[in-house]
DNA sequence: TATGAATGAGTGTTCATTCAT
DNA sequence: CATGAATGAACACTCATTCAT
């Protein structure tokens, strides 16, 4: 169900080793950094099958990031919001628990290819214009229902929808981006994800009663 | 004062020069999408006087990253609290506001060395191993007393100090590399602060009375 | 038989002209004064195959010396001490001969390799310090178990077999040198020979009588 | 007296320093693998000032070669004959014995220009092309005298004179330049130059009585 | 499909040499 | 006399890419 990205429809076996070295490699020291000849010596292929399958670098990189890009994620975002907004009843504080553990789940599953969407997305100007358009319009336009759903339930400030989700997806974003490409870890702790929930909602403000 | 981490003590013009479009070209594409050709080609300078002056390549990186991070910043960083702290009259939003407007001065006029440094830490393992540490150290130490400082006048909620800074940093951190470095902007209106330090303070949630 | 140190398992066509231009150059200028594009201009080979095959334009160098160290050359030695030593009743003179002619053959084929590794022993300290010890280990052991054979035998003088060696060798290699190395000739006569045999054999001092 | 090579007449103190770093480095590791940069470092002296003195890197080169070539030692061969000769009672031994003392006191003193010459004669082929004649006419005349005057005392066997100097000089060239270029000995202790002189004088063959 | 020999443009780096001061 | 910044050609080496097999 998840990490599906590596497996596109008829791939030799040979395919998938490239796909799964590159992946690791431009993970690891990033696609400007890593050779083709490296990644054919890693995935015990002749260097050649490499261009026969991809034709060139950038479009191996392409094959890795894109399919992860345009049908994955939004798929699982699809997922998510099916998964969690049905409960009418819930709070706006179960469906963030709830994105979260998703979210978390999915990235840790898929840490590799993660890391090289963010590495690349922010060191090569092509590929950022690219995908960040992208990215921005499908995160924003189902950030943008669900949280004006919970604002007429009365649940959050009156703050502009668009402000909440300009604040919030840098948040979420730079807690999931320092966690899992700043520091790698393997695992994120349930009592950090109910910090970073109680942040978002109530602030650091002591309040006067 | 400030964007001084261009100038050290004797530099002639040309190497002055190489310095200027070495920041640019790597903010730009990456250092390791620039070539030394290319650099002496826009400074207007033969090759070789890049490796008279520096050595190797990647020392022309450190030359450019190291002052800024090891002097300018933490420099900076003093400054700030000197100038906000001794106002003892001063809440913890005030602090906060003076904190991101001098930040934001101090990173617009050197946008570019920063988009260097963020760019390299994140791809580049082995800058990442050595600078990473000493950010963290430096930042986290003053941020710890300053809070503190804050809860003991009851200004903020009983949220242990570490996880304080944990949260704090990540949101002022994303919020800064997202205008700077994702978004290349040029200037940050002061009412998008003001929507930070009160979603910083007071969350989303709505209030009951 | 002879000459195979150009020749091991599976090489190229191309490979083979590579190490056969790099013998001739180092030959003739040394390694030091010859340059990698220059071997690949004349090799008729693009200047990156060199390294494909053999990493570095050091490793060329060893590829070139080694096996002819480390294999022909003992081999060599193997064999004429084989040939020449059964025959019991050879006197030392006759086996000074058979030495003399078998090596000068050998080097006369092998001409521009021994060029190479005389000039770079003596140029190079790295390979100086690395063959050196085996080459006067391996020669010596020969000759020191021949001469002490032909001492028992009563032919020749009681000085100490060391001696007898520590002597003998700088002569023979000094006379193959200067023919070969300093004076590039193309043949060594029969009298030349001759005379050098004598030479070591009863001095230049007249004999009373 | 001897290790006169260093000085002529007017050379400051900087130029000085730049004959002897340059003599020591092209000694240790060849001309060919020395860079002038190297030379002015560690001669304390700016690059520049070599190429104001000496303008080419060869001119240096030559300049440490052919003050010792053309006139130090010829001067010393003048000497050594003149030292020896004039005692008509000496027999031959007692020439060579006074030759090989005189011959390896003076190379211990001049050991780093000498290993210079010999490694550039044998690397360096218009070097070569240019002293081997001259070097091989001066001494070869000198010993062509001395041997023929010998040879009328009857100390010397039959051989044509041409043959004897022809076998000595590889034997004597040899000796002492396995000692002082490819081992590099301090010191040649009496007992080895004895040795050797008996062996030039009776070689190795046992007189039957 | 897969190999791996071969390419050639490009990379970072070195080096002898020049020249304004 | 002496410096050292500056040059540019050459150097060893890398790399994405091609192609005959």
């Amino acid at each position: 169900m998840i990490a599906q990205a590596k497996k596109t429809k008829k791939q030799t076996e040979k395919q998938q080793k490239i796909v799964e070295t590159a992946i690791r490699l431009f993970a690891e020291k990033g696609y400007a950094n890593t050779s083709t000849s490296e990644i054919a010596k890693q995935a015990g292929v002749a260097e050649g099958l490499i261009f026969k399958h991809y034709g060139t670098k950038e479009n191996l990189l392409r094959s890795v990031i894109l399919p992860f890009f345009k049908s994955s994620l939004p798929d699982m975002a699809e997922e998510v919001f099916a998964e969690v907004l049905p409960a009418k009843t819930t709070s706006f504080e179960e469906f963030l628990r709830a994105l979260l553990h998703n979210r978390i789940q999915f990235f840790y599953e898929n840490k590799q290819i993660l890391q090289v969407v963010i590495k690349e997305i922010i060191y090569n100007e092509s590929l950022k214009k690219e995908l960040l358009p992208y990215l921005a319009d499908t995160i924003r336009f189902r950030f943008k229902n669900t949280i004006e759903m919970f604002k007429a339930r009365g649940e959050l400030k009156d703050i502009p929808t668009d402000d909440i989700v300009y604040l919030l997806l840098p948040v979420l974003g730079g807690f999931i981006i320092s966690r899992f490409v700043i520091v790698d870890v393997d695992v994120i702790h349930e009592s950090e994800v109910e910090k970073l929930i109680e942040f978002i909602m109530g602030g650091i403000r002591k309040n006067e009663h």
